[in-house]
DNA sequence: TCGATTCCTTGATCGTCATTCAAGAGGCCG
DNA sequence: CGGCCTCTTGAATGACGATCAAGGAATCGA
């Protein structure tokens, strides 16, 4: 069995793709992004990414899964505030993303890769939701419904404009809601 | 000035195309459903459509406002319950729309069809809510951002699968917090 | 009745997009 | 050397939303 070629060496070229989309669809949206303006931003023709990805979704995927860790270790290594100010820092944090979030709710049903990483997105944010809860001493018997609100909001205030303000007095109802419970 | 042929009498077909539409989009979805395939559900050429409608995009507005309305009056005429019920029976009735929510999000980026009628429909929701908040004797200056918090917990609630119980408990949750604030 | 005007419908076509195909360049191993 | 793998590409495919040019049918003024 002969292992050929250098294998690997050249697979900055699948972190540059990554990069390209991530940018586009940043910033006009993963609908307006055609695979060929990803792969002329990354210096490539438009099949090339196909050797790399399955499909679109799976960039996405890659694309997602590069903003995620960015987030997370941005909120795990943040100086602890209180819940309403927490809430507010991640919120803050996403809404570069905020555009993918529609995205992804209507291409989890189109796709299941973008449907398995939703799930897995969730989770992990009901997860840290739970820890943070746990902190302010509510029990999980009674946290379990507010976990959901809390990420529901976040998803609203991501996906409809919100000022700065506006958005202050929601992290700080839900926190102020949460405590009283 | 000759005013000629019978006028909007044949106007039924727009309606046969609207049902057309709406079938598909709540079964399959928007991205799924083609132009053709609503043309043959409703017995005429897909280009017969674009006399009727400017774009798809027009179509999916007036299925949105036949679903608005449809879903409004059942609201209004429902039996006056607590908030937490009257909140899940809105759930459930939007439920069968809910594939759209996620659509309706992404869109309103793509087009400025669907954003005018997303911000009509917050606009709508919320007065709504606050009519239910003000008979809960909440101050208007409290409410505002629990109004939201409703409205996102409502949309969370459509996009993403939940059981009848966890509904419920969420309903509960939001009332509670709100009659306490 | 004739022609003009408007309403409505359609077959054919266009442009774009995601994706696939067939082909090949270039390095590695035996 | 010769086969085989990794990687890249120009060209094609098929689906879709949307447009075009052409007409049929109904009504009006003359």
């Amino acid at each position: 069995m002969p292992r050929n070629k250098v294998q690997q060496q050249p697979a900055e070229k699948r972190q540059e793709i990554v990069d390209a989309a991530r940018t586009l669809f940043l910033d006009v949206g993963y609908e307006s992004t055609s695979m060929t303006a990803i792969a002329a931003a990354a210096g490539v023709a438009s099949n090339t990414i196909y050797w790399y990805f399955k499909d679109k979704d799976e960039l996405l995927v890659a694309v997602l899964d590069a903003e995620l860790e960015q987030g997370l270790s941005k909120f795990l290594n943040s100086p602890a505030a209180d819940s309403a100010g927490r809430l507010l820092m991640v919120v803050n944090q996403l809404q570069q993303a905020s555009r993918l979030v529609a995205t992804v709710h209507t291409r989890m049903h189109l796709s299941p890769t973008i449907a398995a990483w939703h799930d897995r997105f969730h989770e992990l944010s009901e997860i840290l939701i739970q820890a943070e809860m746990k902190e302010a001493g509510i029990p999980p018997e009674k946290a379990k419904s507010l976990i959901k609100i809390w990420v529901f909001t976040v998803e609203g205030l991501l996906s409809h404009p919100t000022s700065e303000a506006e958005k202050r007095e929601i992290c700080a109802a839900l926190a102020g809601g949460a405590s009283r419970q």
